[in-house]
DNA sequence: ACTTTTTGCGCAATCGGTTGCGTAAATATC
DNA sequence: GATATTTACGCAACCGATTGCGCAAAAAGT
């Protein structure tokens, strides 16, 4: 009952007088084992209140069935969404994860990665710090052919597959949009162009001015961590603007920095979107609450996860294979709302 | 260089004419072993490229530097401010997160908690699911002394500590909040009574009107799974209850059906907060995006996760004793916004 | 009845560190 | 200079499961 030793398969062996290799070989159902045999050590190893040790296992059968999971920050709404999708896939194929979170900052993004090469993590989920500038960290990893796959803020690499969305067609068709809806001065909030994200993002911007004859100015783009305190800043930069110099409409790389840039304007009294029309990125809740409700580019965070998690356990259990996919590009889809529909158009 | 076996202490004991035994103590800065000696060891790892092989290790010294993480949704902003936390705690301490969510269902909870103790978790931390009225499944850790911390939703155990806030006073101020501003009919959305998280909400917020000499109401009672929907089925529950039993307030135990909430009446053309006022719980982002600011319970997830975790490694680590504390109650905050300020006090 | 094939299982090495115990050399003690 | 102590390291037995190979018994084939 309590006893203070662990119950291994030996303890099963001796109780059932059979080795430990039919024991090892019956708890995984190796056909090799006779129905009865198969039984007789599942039924015991219940009644014994057997319990795997997994890293016995993993030393020996050299994998881990576990993946590791990296990412910049935890605590967004889209990480979170990526996250459950994940844990939801890996779950579902008996895979587990190990998670941490970079905070931002390449020399953490390291220490974590080699943490996990260090756990053997079958496979590796990874987007990067804000300021990656390369992947040297990861070469153990391709080293040993673990694989590797970027989701979200991705790095191109021969031996790894990414998975996200097409950012620069995203940001063309909002940016259309609100061309369509007659902006004449359409301002991009963007983010750190080291990441392919944002610098994908302000590549469509700027097509889709082109293609419109818009002006593609400096002053109609400002960088930032699209944070809630940056929203506010651009609120500002905006106001402080000479009034012929204002934007008549907002694209931000992500809905928190265009929500709080919005609360920032209304309460300096300009209205959404007559004055100002509002486009944001992500599909956050805030995004519905905000109001006017905020048009957004909305991809979900748990088919991302779900698919590149999903898509690693097939490579690892041999049904596809990564190194012959570079990129698996989900839908987006534009959600059209009340802050970028201007009047004239509305009636 | 690019060798297909691993680099294991053995090769840098032939590399440097030592023992096994030597390197391991060595790579551990063991005193045992001379500094020089050590100082060799360290550069021979790097030199070859070494990466120690954590299982190895585990399967030996019985234990993974590895929490087990179960909680019911990972994508909830404040699940992952609680989990933000405790990866910052661990891994601070050099420990590691495996994560994984029960979606609220019990048997989930138990399968997952059987893999985290599988995989030799060296402790513990978990948030219930909804509909979970036992934890029998988590014998496995308390027998074998693997401690376990609760967080959020908890569960009185005497070999286990909780983190959370003390939720009966919290209901209690937010409510007495509520009484003091005028509002005589003051409604409660709540959740699942298995979980003492809305149990004792409900608790204070029925005392809370008790000492206010107000009416505690079947009718201004609702428990539901507190989501948006939830939300928005509480304002049609609400706009169908003849006008003279209508609440005049309402006190919701999370901010999200709070604002579904709001947005319904809001669209149903009542005024928030002079027809209706409204209280909710997390201090969740929707509720500074929401108009009026919803008034809410500030309680930061991040501490509790940074709590639950900082306390478990402590124990692991003999710090402190986990078996001497009950419970752990945090700070939790009432912050003041405008969906709760009715007219007549404001001026 | 005799060979061939299949089935069911055991032997023993192995995965890569860890650690109690033993011991030789170096240093300290008197 | 002899004994006591400390320092630095090696030996070898683990930890618990996996797996290639071998072998006997049972089933199938002739």
């Amino acid at each position: 009952m309590s006893e203070d030793r662990e119950v291994t398969i030996y303890d099963i062996a001796r109780y059932l007088n059979v080795s430990a290799a039919t024991v090892s070989r019956g708890l995984k159902n190796n056909p090799m084992i006779s129905k009865n045999t198969r039984k007789k050590i599942t039924e015991a190893a219940k009644t014994l209140g057997y319990q795997s040790n997994t890293f016995a296992s993993s030393l020996r059968s050299r994998h881990t069935h576990t993946l590791g999971v990296l990412v910049p920050r935890l605590n967004s709404h889209f990480m979170s969404s990526v996250l459950a999708g994940m844990e939801n896939a890996a779950n579902r194929h008996g895979y587990n994860l190990i998670i941490a979170q970079s905070l931002e900052d390449v020399e953490k993004e390291k220490r974590n990665a080699a943490t996990m090469f260090n756990k053997r993590v079958d496979g590796l989920l990874i987007s990067l710090s804000y300021n990656t500038t390369d992947i040297h960290h990861l070469e153990p990893f391709f080293k040993r052919k673990i694989p590797v796959v970027f989701f979200d803020r991705i790095y191109p690499h021969e031996e790894s597959t990414s998975v996200g969305i097409n950012n620069y067609e995203a940001a063309y068709n909002i940016t259309r949009h609100l061309a369509e809806q007659g902006c004449k001065r359409i301002m991009h909030l963007g983010g750190n162009l080291l990441r392919n994200v944002y610098q994908e993002r302000l590549n469509g911007y700027r097509q889709a001015l082109r293609d419109h004859h818009l002006p593609v100015s400096k002053k109609l783009y400002l960088t930032s961590t699209l944070s809630e305190q940056a929203g506010t800043e651009a609120a500002r930069y905006i106001l402080d603007l000479p009034p012929g110099e204002r934007p008549d409409a907002v694209f931000s790389a992500n809905d928190t920095a265009a929500v709080y840039c919005m609360l920032a304007l209304k309460a300096a009294g300009l209205r959404i979107p007559d004055d100002i029309a509002f486009a944001g990125f992500n599909n956050d809740p805030i995004s519905r609450v905000i109001e006017p409700n905020l048009t957004t580019m909305d991809y979900s965070g748990d088919s991302i996860g779900n698919t590149a998690a999903t898509y690693l356990i097939n490579h690892l259990k041999g049904i596809s294979n990564l190194y012959t996919t570079d990129a698996i590009t989900l839908r987006a889809e534009m959600v059209i709302r009340a802050s970028s529909l201007k009047k004239k158009l509305r009636e």
